[in-house]
RNA sequence: GCCCCCUUCGUCUAGCGGCCCAGGACAUCGCCCUUUCAAGGCGGCGGCGCGGGUCCGAAUCCCGCAGGGGGCGCCA
């Protein structure tokens, strides 16, 4: 086999959105062409008239930078290419490797109903096989409808060394004279694909599981045209949970419901690229970067793999973390514009560096991006109101007389503080002596006053973060409340 | 019915004849740390589908069985 400059593609046909086994399909493609220093090229593979969507091209193309995986060619278009697999086709029809066929969809219909009824299998019986040229072309050219078949030679098998599996055998008389050219002039998948695959000069396919069968097809054209094969992967399936293919009954299988979910590009990349490849047995983190650096055809997984959303999860927290902040407060603020409606954020506190603060106080805390809306909802907004359970449980703790003097001496302490920093705020409330409540009960009544539930990040970073003026406000009008409540 | 692929903890996987009475990670359970929640540390539970071979020795090789998956369109 002669060195060529490696060239993969990816090639999804345009009938729904980019679904968790293309977008590793296509990662694999990616990383095996920028592994080798080749180009990966993008191939719209949209020969089915009727559930081609322009929609769903474009989803999928914006899924596909979404991960990051920018394509050095295309997107190619088969159905602006119909004069090149005519071409192809009239040369097999001239070299009497392929034939017309008039058989009516409605007679093979019928034909195939009836095989199913007893044994479920059925082949095309080649009646249009050998129809005199002549009177096959005349037909065509008295406007009869009509389709271009293969011709599966007689006896004899195909084999190919796959990436993944080894050496796969098929004999050729499992096959029957499949249709390469649809009676409305499109080529049919497997012939396109052929075409395609030779023309763009790509050099090695990967692909899903699915399509080992179609390899044999696939291969018989290209030694019918006469020209080199590429290599082939057939990585495993992505399976869900119930351990059958992964489809849209699974729920959430689009790229974009992730995405809309808050994970990150850079988790789901990881997760996606650990399905069915791995490196070793513990390295699991990986970056894009490191993903080329270390792909190999070689660590590919032969068992299919159950999709884990809790593990993708994890990557996406380990993501996350290990992220500079400016970058995570960027995603983080970008993400709650776009996909929080319900996160209320004052107009003053709607600041890409306020946003940076608060993503920093958060923390490791995060796992997806939205978690920003449960961690600390109330550094965007002044107006909230306490919610009567927390109120209730700090007085049934406290003593509703207590729990508001507590808190104003608190308020008093800390307007005092000379430098508003979370260390000198912790350290002034350690060794403050209120109520007889211990540091504890005391970060307690604080946490509740500022953030208005019993969860957040450190109480000083977010009281520092908060500012003085805020942070007294909050802790007054706690004990406000509880002192007007009780006096009810 | 025919063809093809696959089979290690619940899940993702390492393992390619002795280093494995099977290692890592997620999940789960417990403990520690601790101002809450996370994070982190430590520990527990948990697996080679079954049956035959081959070999001094098998998760690893061979055969059979069973189970699972995929395909068999004028869909891709």
């Amino acid at each position: 086999m002669s060195e060529r400059r490696v060239v993969t593609r990816f090639a999804p046909s345009p009938t729904g959105y980019l679904h968790i086994g293309g977008a590793r399909t296509a990662l694999f493609n990616y990383l095996y062409a920028k592994k080798y220093g080749g180009r990966f090229i993008l191939r719209i593979e949209d020969t089915d008239t009727a559930r081609n969507s322009e929609e769903a091209s474009e989803a999928i193309l914006s899924s596909l930078k979404w991960m990051g995986l920018d394509w050095d060619d295309g997107p190619f278009y088969q159905s602006r290419r119909l004069d090149i697999y005519r071409k192809y086709a009239e040369k097999l029809l001239s070299e009497k490797k392929a034939y017309r066929c008039f058989c009516t969809a409605e007679r093979l219909e019928a034909q195939r109903a009836g095989k199913r009824a007893d044994g479920g299998f059925w082949a095309y019986d080649r009646l249009c096989h050998s129809l005199d040229e002549a009177e096959s072309r005349a037909r065509a050219d008295s406007g009869e409808k009509y389709v271009i078949r293969f011709s599966i030679p007689d006896g004899g098998a195909v084999s190919f060394n796959d990436m993944v599996h080894g050496v796969l055998n098929f004999q050729n008389d499992v096959l029957d004279d499949f249709i390469i050219i649809k009676s409305d002039g499109m080529p049919t998948y497997n012939f396109a694909v052929a075409v395609d695959d030779h023309e763009m000069g790509v050099t090695h396919v990967i692909r899903g599981d699915d399509h080992v069968s179609n390899t044999p097809k696939q291969l018989l054209i290209f030694g019918a045209l006469g020209v080199e094969a590429p290599g082939y992967g057939h990585v495993p399936m992505i399976l869900g949970q119930d351990k059958t293919k992964l489809s849209k009954r699974h729920g959430a299988t689009s790229l974009g419901w992730y995405e809309e979910a808050g994970f990150i590009r850079e988790a789901a990349v990881n997760y996606l690229a650990l399905l069915g490849w791995s490196l070793d047995d513990k390295t699991e983190f990986f970056t894009l970067a490191e993903l080329i650096d270390k792909f190999s055809e070689s660590r590919f997984g032969r068992t299919p793999a159950v999709f884990d959303i809790k593990k993708l999860e994890y990557f996406n927290q380990s993501h996350l973390k290990t992220m500079e902040i400016g970058v995570r407060s960027e995603l983080v603020y970008n993400y709650a514009k776009k996909y929080i409606p319900e996160l209320k954020i004052d107009e003053k506190y709607d600041d890409l560096e306020y946003f940076k603060s608060v993503t920093a106080i958060a923390g490791d805390r995060l796992r997806l991006l939205g978690d920003i809306k449960n961690y600390a909802w109330f550094m965007f907004t002044d107006e909230f109101s306490y919610p009567a359970e927390l109120r209730d449980k700090i007085i049934k703790d406290h003593g509703a007389e207590a729990a508001a003097r507590a808190l104003r001496q608190m308020a008093e302490i800390i307007e005092g503080v000379g430098e508003f920093s979370p260390a000198d705020l912790e350290s002034v409330l350690r060794n403050a002596k209120i109520e007889n409540l211990n540091f504890s009960k005391l970060v307690f009544l604080l946490r509740s006053s500022l953030s208005a539930q019993t969860v957040s990040p450190g109480i000083f970073e977010v009281m520092y973060t908060l500012g003085r003026a805020r942070s007294l406000e909050r802790i007054k009008r706690l004990a406000a409340a509880i002192e007007v409540h009780s006096a009810q």
